[in-house]
DNA sequence: GCATAAATTTACGTATGCATTAAATGATGC
DNA sequence: GCATCATTTAATGCATACGTAAATTTATGC
């Protein structure tokens, strides 16, 4: 196979990602409708794949298909990110408490702990756009570690639900300092097996990480995002 | 508007619907393939409304779209519900306590009570069936007072992915008497408003009819389900 | 006989066409 | 003017058509 024969992936994946993005960029606003001959005009193809796509999109909750009104962009209430960050915080928890249970060895663990390093020296370096990145990355690799592919969907498509929310407060959280402290602690605990401390430890980083944004998206005013 | 109009549900909802009482009840077995234009010919109407169902499904984690292979009814394994009932266990707990944290007033907790009431009366008459059925409706509704609706929506679709398993098993397990001395214990917990007992004995609850359902499934070599 | 290649079949991915019906617009009566 | 009904418009839901590529079958060479 030559180097050039990159393999096509099909219009309706397409129309997957690219959308997603769109959504995520607001370049598709929340609250926003889109009738599916639009969408398929702007991605260059026919409706098919673009109905395809946005009945995926829909299951994972990013937009809502409304007969004769068009395909919705879901907006985001500050109640919605209470329903989201419990289940993050749950099923994430789990996840902490179930790697911790798995007897990890160190280089096993390094992913995870090659992006708590990476989160200080953003920190130190003041980028908070390289934090995030990091920080998603803790989240995700700590969700593989529990071993629970069902927790692993989940959590990324709640955390999908959240991306703009995210991006928009980025900037105006405080720095998050202490942020890393629980991330290493979670991080020790599973070193050590101890499951209820991992549990315990991200619990609480999750739920506070909770309040801080929606304090941000209240005192903002920022009522759907 | 006349009795005799009833509004049409949409092919796509109707394949849906179809689907997956085929799925449930075993006429499409878990591991089977399917083409979809059979499917489309079984419930009489064209490919594409079958299309929509199926990725719909696939979403829910029924089924699996595999080009030219056709849909693949997923089976589950133990390894499966170890995952899904963990997950059950967090999210159900996690509604046990916000739904002690909410103060309901005997009447709103009236459709719980009734199940768990139910639950003893099917038991009495050793009718299983019935027992199931009022199982079901008190996890659901338990959910629905939690008052997360991403909760509600995640423990639904967990639920159905264990369905047959659970109804498979349902006439192997021993007569399910010390459950309703949870079920109690969790009513009791929220009237009171002690939000982490009915955290922690649904969470037991919830663990040991992993136990148990797994115990049986490895008993009766149902590896695949 | 067996491996390989050519030919055929067929299931899917996607475009397209169209009937249906909700929404928008305009007409009518008061 | 305003409410009600008729008319028009247009977005969807779905059927259908078809090119493409994978899978299968058949043919071919050794």
């Amino acid at each position: 196979m030559k180097a050039t024969d990159l393999k096509p992936r099909s219009n309706t994946q397409r129309a997957i990602d690219e959308m997603r993005e769109l959504i995520f960029t607001g370049r598709l606003p929340a609250g926003s409708d889109h009738l599916e001959s639009e969408l398929a005009a702007q991605l260059g193809m026919s409706r098919t794949p673009v109905r395809e796509a946005a009945l995926t999109l829909e299951a994972q909750g990013l937009l809502e298909m409304r007969p004769r009104k068009g395909v919705r962009i879901l907006p985001v209430s500050v109640e919605d990110m209470r329903e989201i960050y419990d289940v993050l915080t749950e099923l994430e928890s789990l996840a902490a408490e179930l790697a911790a249970k798995r007897n990890y060895s160190d280089p096993e663990l390094a992913a995870l702990a090659q992006s708590i390093e990476d989160m200080d020296r953003a920190i130190e370096s003041e980028n908070l756009e390289i934090w995030a990145e990091a920080d998603e990355r803790f989240h995700k690799e700590l969700v593989r570690l529990g071993g629970n592919s069902r927790v692993e969907t989940i959590v990324a498509m709640m955390s999908d639900q959240v991306r703009r929310a995210r991006s928009i407060t980025l900037y105006m959280r405080p720095v998050p300092i202490k942020s890393n402290v629980d991330h290493r602690g979670v991080l020790d605990a599973i070193r050590k097996g101890d499951a209820a401390q991992a549990r315990r430890i991200h619990h609480e980083h999750r739920q506070s990480a909770k309040a801080v944004i929606i304090d941000l998206l209240e005192r903002h005013r920022l009522h759907r995002v």
